[in-house]
RNA sequence: GGCCCCGUCGUCUAGCGGUUAGGACAUCACUCUUUCAAGGUGGAGAUCACGGGUUCGAAUCCCGUCGGGGUCACCA
């Protein structure tokens, strides 16, 4: 049988939908298009604590925005389903037993005590690497009888697969098409991963691995933060006696700061929703997608060629795909060129295009603002103006603060960069909990109080530092939809600018 | 820290043994425009992370060092 060309992506449905899916959906669909194969999603929601519906309902509403519609999936259908990992319970459970039987992985029933001081050990004894190892595993080699007396006191127990341990300078090897090189692991440095949860769940190494198979998955691109684990992968495919995929491992999205770490909500805005109500058109982010991690350049090319060859279509880009210049090394995400990407599209749009699209846009606004929409339209008048100026705080990356909107606060600029200063340490300290419009109220109130500060200067120095005026939609409530990580790093940008005023 | 990956202008990149190291964004200057953008022209900006090899010749091949990232969960 001839081999049709799948790929496919895999997110959970855990919070926000990721402009990294995009990026990762992105790469997929183009290569499956160009190959004439079949792109598929699957949605990996194994994680019974932080999957949720409404996650999966924007991860599809964000997909199709940009376009990046998918031939087979939990909502459209096919013939490899379900789709959904949750759905397949049975499935896994069977091979789980598949691989019991064959000897091929066994049942543990270390407890979490257990584990903690099988580490706490490693760490005392300096062990190189901690994890649960063949040769650490007390259940490995547990007898048939001990294995069924225990399970008989209804002890809980996860299934975890076995590396071999024969050869102790065996390793693993696998082809990485991106790095275009084989890369490699020894057996003794990987540890015998659980597969099967005590809550009879699958771990992701598991339902991965097996539902590529099952889905006729023929090539695997994802993001480099697998390559490690894809040792783990081919281990699991051995072990079924399965062929493995190819392995496409694309360079991670990074932050644009100087040590660009893995691209991040802490740091900056990363969620899809945030894109689209922000006005980036799916086409412009897709092309400024395309662009970290492809290069059409190459020699040759005139100079007229040249100018325009950093515009293009997701259709162009299907044309000439060609999956050996995807690059490997991590591009810093950066917004200031997504912007000019971004304005360049809306020139090229017609009035008629650009009215249609910003009427689409600004229902869109509104719904993402959700309680602050009232706000936003009440104040239209009040401040005639665009909606989106008052919006406009949310989605600049860099503030443009004026001395005379500071000086509103009526302390010294000094002053109230310490206070700032000290309310952002409150909010790093407490950064997980803050998480809604009644949250951040109390604490800035608990903030207050501590410190003896004047009520209205506090309010009036963060409504400056965030929004950048003195006029603006309700304090808390913009604080709660800028989120606390960008309330930090926007007190950062205050004080910077409230010190350099002498 | 162990293991793995990556390393060309500030940023995204071209380059695959011989190039004045090319392009794009940003930046600067000039220009066009009744203004502001856009457009046009030009400039500056990279000792190709560093150190050793191999070679007549290295950004390109090899080794080492350093730097950055990733990963070490009953999360994916």
């Amino acid at each position: 049988m001839s081999k049709e060309f799948r790929v496919r992506i895999a997110p959970s449905p855990t919070g926000e939908p990721h402009v990294g899916t995009a990026y990762i959906a992105l790469f997929n669909r183009c290569f499956a298009k160009s190959r004439g194969g079949k792109f598929i999603l699957r949605i990996e929601d194994t994680d019974q604590g932080r999957s949720t519906a409404q996650s999966e309902q924007s991860i599809f509403d964000s997909l199709n925005w940009l376009g990046l519609s998918w031939d087979e999936g939990p909502d459209v259908g096919g013939p490899y389903g379900p789709y959904r990992q949750s759905e397949r319970l049975e499935l896994y459970k069977k091979h789980v037993q598949q691989l019991l039987d064959t000897g091929k992985a066994y049942k543990c029933f270390c407890t979490k005590d257990d584990l903690d001081s099988l580490r706490k050990r490693q760490e005392f004894e300096k062990r190189p690497a901690v994890g649960y190892f063949a040769s650490d595993s007390p259940c490995r080699n547990l007898s048939e009888s001990e294995v069924e007396e225990r399970e008989k006191r209804g002890l809980p127990f996860v299934v975890r697969l076995k590396v071999p341990n024969e050869d102790p300078d065996g390793e693993i090897t696998f082809f990485d098409h991106i790095r275009k090189k084989d890369i490699s692991r020894k057996y003794s440095e990987i540890d015998e991963q659980i597969l099967l949860k005590s809550d009879s769940f699958p771990t992701y190494h598991l339902a991965n691995v097996v539902d590529d198979h099952l889905m006729d998955i023929s090539t695997v691109v994802r993001g480099e933060e697998w390559i490690v684990s894809t040792p783990k992968h081919v281990l699991l495919y051995k072990a079924f006696g399965w062929d493995c995929p190819d392995f496409y491992h694309l360079s991670l999205l990074r932050n644009p700061d100087k040590n660009k770490s893995k691209i991040s909500k802490r740091k900056n805005p990363v969620s899809l929703r945030w894109f689209r109500a922000a006005g980036y058109t799916p086409q412009a982010l897709l092309n400024f997608l395309a662009l970290m991690g492809y290069s059409r350049i190459s020699e040759g090319k005139t100079k007229e060629e040249l100018a325009s060859l950093e515009m293009f279509s997701i259709e162009e880009l299907i044309k000439e795909f060609d999956p050996d210049r995807i690059s490997s090394s991590g591009p810093a995400f950066d917004y200031e060129k997504l912007g000019v990407i971004n304005d360049s599209y809306m020139q090229s749009m017609s009035v008629e295009e650009f009215c249609r699209y910003q009427n689409d846009r600004l229902v869109y606004l509104m719904e993402y603002l959700g309680e602050l929409a009232p706000e936003v339209k009440n104040r239209f008048r009040r401040f005639d103006r665009e909606v989106c100026h008052v919006t406009d705080f949310l989605f600049r990356m860099k503030m443009n603060y004026s001395p005379q909107e500071f000086s509103k606060v009526k302390i010294a600029p000094k002053e109230t960069a310490a206070m700032l200063k000290t309310i952002q340490k409150n909010f790093k300290d407490n950064a997980v909990s803050i998480n809604s419009v009644a949250e951040f109220k109390n604490v800035i109130a608990e903030i207050i109080g501590n410190n003896g500060f004047d009520n209205r200067a506090a309010h009036m120095a963060l409504r400056v530092a965030m929004v950048g005026s003195a006029e603006s939609l309700p304090l808390y409530e913009s604080m709660s939809a800028l989120g606390v990580y960008r309330c930090i790093s926007r007190i950062d940008e205050a004080v910077t600018f409230l010190n350099s005023l002498s």
